[in-house]
DNA sequence: CGCGACGTTGATTTGCCTCAACGATTGTGG
DNA sequence: CCACAATCGTTGAGGCAAATCAACGTCGCG
């Protein structure tokens, strides 16, 4: 366990001074998992008890609407973390789904040993902290491209924002993600401009 | 000073305990003020030093697109917050504006001071953790909304939500709130059923 | 009073969806 | 190892939700 979950040590650390003890206490109580690929990890209904951060692999959160059709809340590949953080925090049935697109790493955390480790290392609140802060800010320009963007204009602010994501999952997930339907998304990069 | 702000204590003791001091001292740092309505609290370009706790009044953040509308991210009345959560955090130039629509009594909180109370009081990490995370959840189901769900249905919720703000604000604001314009709104309302 | 902010309504346009059909690829069981 | 079914992307025709542009009435207010 020394120098693998490097991806992790190097995140956790980026933005705060946690002392080797400190990490060691953290990974400890992470488990790590191996998954296959188009595996369910939440089904709706379900409560969500982990927190995943993804060492391998690409996953996504969906809704699904009442027509039965997906809608991507989020892709999550290398240094994301993958969780229903309502579901999670309020141990209420999910109204989420989390599956695995690719093969999958990750390291889990449940919600008792999370909260252990926050009483244990209370610097770990503000790690959280910083981290909902900056989704906040994801979901606010997110929310603004849907709002005031074309659906071409945001598939290009995609490609720009995450080229990897875009070549590891398919074109249907990604207009779904996008806020269009896969055959517009199609049109759109057939088109020449 | 006593009972006064009593909003803002029944905020911050509804899922967390305080001492009496330590909410004296937390109050202690934040500065009371009354701003008239239509003011401009922060202009595109400026740094955010504040977050903002109303007490009274209504306000709203907002983007300005490239072709000069206005998108409403969020509207704030009592007991919510007012701030940019970027700028403020990172110190850099806001993309968005900050303004009041009524008179509005706010407890401001300036970045040097937060730091300052997060510094003496840690369990306040705690707090900001757990009040962002019910942001993110709101982000998720806005997005979620405006993806999957039609203009008329957006607006049917919104009201059913919040009945208040839907009496206090112009209705083109909500229609920016929503995705819609002003004009689209108008005729969702002139509907029936 | 007169001007600006606000809401409404009509005519027209358009971005995007729906439905449907069709190759190409992948994978899976017999 | 082939056959057949999914899964995925593309393309065409047609339709609709919502935008745009424009005009007009109302109200509050300096």
């Amino acid at each position: 366990m020394d120098k693998s979950f490097l991806i992790f040590r190097e995140y956790i650390t980026h933005s705060n001074d946690f002392s080797s003890e400190e990490l060691d206490l953290i990974l400890s109580k992470m488990e790590h998992k191996r998954v296959p690929k188009k595996t369910h990890l939440l089904s709706i209904g379900e409560i969500c008890d982990f927190e995943a951060f993804v060492l391998k692999g690409i996953g996504i959160s969906y809704f699904i609407h009442e027509n039965g059709s997906k809608v991507i809340l989020s892709f999550a590949s290398e240094s994301w973390w993958l969780s229903d953080i309502e579901s999670f925090h309020r141990h209420t049935p999910s109204k989420m789904c989390i599956e695995t697109i690719e093969e999958m790493e990750l390291l889990c955390l449940s919600h008792k040993d999370k909260e252990e480790l926050l009483q244990s290392i209370p610097k770990l609140e503000r790690m959280y902290r910083l981290m909902l802060q900056n989704h906040i800010v994801n979901y606010q320009q997110r929310l603004l491209a849907n709002i005031a963007y074309s659906g071409k204009e945001r598939y290009q602010a995609f490609i720009e924002k995450y080229p990897d994501v875009m070549q590891r999952v398919p074109q249907h997930l990604i207009a779904s993600y996008l806020g269009i339907t896969a055959e517009f998304l199609s049109r759109i990069r057939a088109d020449k401009n």
